[in-house]
DNA sequence: TGCCAACCTGTGGATTTTCTGAGAATACTC
DNA sequence: GAGTATTCTCAGAAAATCCACAGGTTGGCA
């Protein structure tokens, strides 16, 4: 799935280091779904399925970065993220809530650099929070301008949400943001429609591809007015973000 | 979260020195709380849960400055406080009251650049008042002009609490101010509705994030009356404040 | 050329998000 | 203790977004 191009950014942001995250969720499913996913984008992954194991494993493999379910069979998220921080781990914490009004019993989740995100989430939104609080916490070290993914003419800036095409401010919608921003990651390589639909939409998204078409068409309407397009479709496989061929 | 650039500016008025915070609270959830965000805006954090932990830590870590609540399980906060004072520390004091009468006590006995703070409080406020004593207990040396925010032609003076924009005085309440500072302090990032409501608003909070809309439309009424607009908002996401982008 | 599958895009209704005014509750001020 | 300011809830309006669907278009291939 998801790339080369992507581990390679990756490893240029690390110089070297890879990011090690501790993925903790008690629902195999979706523990799966994180870890592979982030490990396709180049983490070096541990799980853990409840807080006391959580614990345990924090202590050897000192993680850069916890995704952190607040709902676990034994204690809670807060809790773990207590102790974890009272024995001194300075981790970033990316929490993950349930959507059913437990929500608004938590707050201050966003303290100290620390985020959440309520499920169902997209995969895509996952690594950007991620990154975003590895950043924040200084477990990358930043230039002032990498928050900014650039192709050709082409920018999108994470911490503004802006994107420019040739220096024009564009205006996106959630879905179009997230889904140039997967096009942008996977610059040059082609993603099929499945792919699209499994980065950039909820996990449990029920519908079928055909809203891929939908919304690579919106974008095209926003950012290939201008010439030369960039979204090129490859027929029978997806899509690929694309310089003009320079003859 | 707040922002590299609040980092930022905290290191460029330190010159390269951290400054030295202790935190003494016998309730680990405020503690943890407060440390978590001090550490977070650039400073050296140490906690004691009771008086006899403060006054030993306070020994060896010679803190610039203590958050103390007044209501410990040994002595008071108070006395805690003298018997440091007696033995030459001379540092300024951040006290937590509870809501419960004693405030115009703790008033009282405040003496020189100390502050005092009724429990619950915005984390946006006591970062702003740890900030301010510092300032006048000499520990951070400022020039004459720091305490203000600009963004723009908007302006924010943390020490009288004015608020101007285009030059034009313009009267906030409490909550507007917070929030104001707030986005200011992030100026050009997005921050979101949950950010906003764990930074500006009392930790114990129990409202939905409905109530950030409504604030920023008190706002956009004070300071978007002017041209341009400087509040906008990022749907899906969040507000921020923004320059009228360029052409 | 003619066919089919894949793809594109307009339409429109459902849904979500945001904005704002009105009013109740509370806190401050003189 | 009356009057004013502030905070907060709530709900309707407005706007943007999401998504399904369907007819039109394109490209590959027999």
């Amino acid at each position: 799935m998801t790339t080369l191009r992507e581990r390679e950014a990756v490893q240029d942001l690390n110089e070297v280091t890879t990011h090690r995250i501790l993925v903790v969720d008690d629902e195999t499913s979706i523990s799966d779904l994180i870890s592979t996913s982030l490990r396709f984008v180049g983490f070096d992954v541990r799980t853990a399925a409840n807080g006391a194991q959580a614990l345990q494993v924090a202590e050897d493999f000192q993680p850069h970065a916890i995704v952190l379910d607040v709902m676990l069979p034994d204690l809670d998220g807060f809790e773990v993220c207590r102790q974890l921080r009272s024995e001194g781990h300075n981790v970033g914490v990316l929490f993950l809530t349930a959507k059913d009004g437990m929500e608004d019993k938590v707050a201050g989740l966003t303290i100290g650099g620390d985020d959440y995100m309520t499920k169902p989430f997209s995969l895509e939104e996952l690594v950007a929070r991620l990154r975003a609080l590895l950043r924040r916490t200084g477990a990358i070290e930043t230039m002032p301008d990498d928050e900014k993914i650039r192709f050709a003419d082409l920018e999108l800036d994470e911490a503004t949400h802006e994107v420019r095409r040739a220096g024009q401010l564009i205006d996106l919608s959630p879905t179009e943001f997230l889904l140039l921003r997967y096009l942008l990651i996977n610059a040059d390589r082609v993603v099929s429609k499945a792919q699209i639909l499994d980065h950039v939409w909820q996990y449990d998204f029920r519908g079928d591809a055909g809203i891929v078409e939908t919304y690579v068409s919106y974008l095209r309407k926003k950012i290939d007015i201008f010439e030369p397009p960039l979204i090129h479709t490859v027929r029978g496989v997806g899509y690929r973000l694309r310089m003009p061929p320079k003859q």
